[in-house]
DNA sequence: AAAATAATCTAACGAATATTGGAATGTATG
DNA sequence: CATACATTCCAATATTCGTTAGATTATTTT
């Protein structure tokens, strides 16, 4: 008969997380960090932020819950604290694209760009890199490669792509991707490749939306 | 090539998302409208605030385009501007309770209570309510049961409960429900009905709930 | 033990937000 | 045409939040 929980009581803790999702630059902390796991430093670096600030906002993070910490050595290492928060924020990007036409229009202009992958579903895109009629590569850092990758997929650094290009066979054609579709590392990787005259395209799906939507993962 | 799409703009719009669904009241009032369209007074009424706080509260939900408007005389009617909008509203929910202790042991408190039902399953509910084994009773105001509701459940208000008694069967077990898991007027409902001798149970699943997870809804 | 490094903490500032009360707008009603 | 009513607009306040900078803690390295 505990009639201390209150209704503002249940709905002021919802928004603790709505609160941690409304700030763009948390928003890019957790979609790093939906790439693995990383330290206060290296997430600094990525979203191009202090390490201060980036300490202050993970800090709200995990405050809500969102994130957790473990310490090896002088390093501290920040995680989602759940698969279901990289599911939020794919869930809240979808609405934002559904809604807001500014977003809507910016990432059309993104998707009818040259390199876009003419909506190649992902079945078909497992089945074709298992037969090998295509080569994968993940361009983004070995580290969140090494963490989690698509099926079949090969890793192959933005940074080094261009060193290590004789690893690639010119004839097939090359499919790249990266973070998700605010990621636009696939896109330079893409532009490199056709420059060099082999036949490449991107997805716009990274390990997140790929696992969202029920594929497998590999590690 | 338009490069003036840039990073961080493309999290700002994200954010306008979390932003809007970063306060309690808000998400009130986004579980209210999820009920069906409402008035400005009604949302304010059933959220127990000033009529002019919450007009500028819908006006932020309206900017962020998840609510949508509609003028019928003196009158104007919101609406969620999509079931995604619900659907987030119970993603952000469920994140919360996942990971909010706080949040979880108040609700454990509540689902502990005497009248809770003991993890039926949604499919067997349904069987059971359509074989007439149950009584499924909306204890919503009747506005809401006529915008959507569960399949074979009959409006109840819990208003007019008391004094419509008589409409129900003494021998069979009830089943109430509301708005959702922190709603309280199935508990009431409850209360009420075995006070005069029913079997009555309730359920913390709401319309949105229902449809969520891929469950038919009548209106 | 001292120096270096990763991360946090503290203080401070301006910007954004929630809430309140009063005034204004638009529509229907007498 | 005046009044009533639903809603929005506007201004003012207290509060919270994001960001920056400097100081501090914890751990490793020399």
């Amino acid at each position: 008969m505990n009639r201390a929980i209150t209704k503002p009581f249940l709905y002021e803790h919802v928004a603790r997380i709505g609160k941690a999702i409304s700030s763009p630059k948390r928003l890019e902390l957790i979609e790093l960090l939906a790439q693995g796991e990383k330290t206060v430093e290296l997430l600094a670096e990525q979203a191009r932020i202090d390490t201060r600030l980036a300490s202050a906002h993970l800090r709200t993070l995990r405050e809500a819950r969102l994130v957790e910490t473990r310490r090896e050595g002088k390093f501290i290492h920040y995680r989602l604290s759940g698969p279901d928060v990289a599911r939020l924020w794919i869930n809240v990007r979808e609405v934002a694209e559904e809604h807001l036409v500014e977003l809507r229009v910016a990432l059309e202009q993104m998707a009818a760009a040259p390199d876009a992958l003419s909506s190649e579903s992902r079945e078909s895109l497992l089945s074709k890199a298992r037969s090998g009629e295509i080569v994968v590569i993940d361009v983004r850092p070995e580290a969140e490669y090494a963490a989690g990758h698509l099926p079949h997929a090969r890793s192959m650094p933005l940074a080094e792509l261009e060193r290590r290009l004789a690893d690639l066979p010119i004839g097939t054609e090359i499919v790249a991707y990266c973070r998700g579709p605010y990621c636009l590392m696939s896109d330079e990787a893409v532009r490199l490749l056709r420059r060099r005259g082999y036949t490449a395209h991107k997805i716009t799906d990274g390990v997140t939306e790929w696992s969202a939507n029920g594929l497998p993962i590999e590690s």
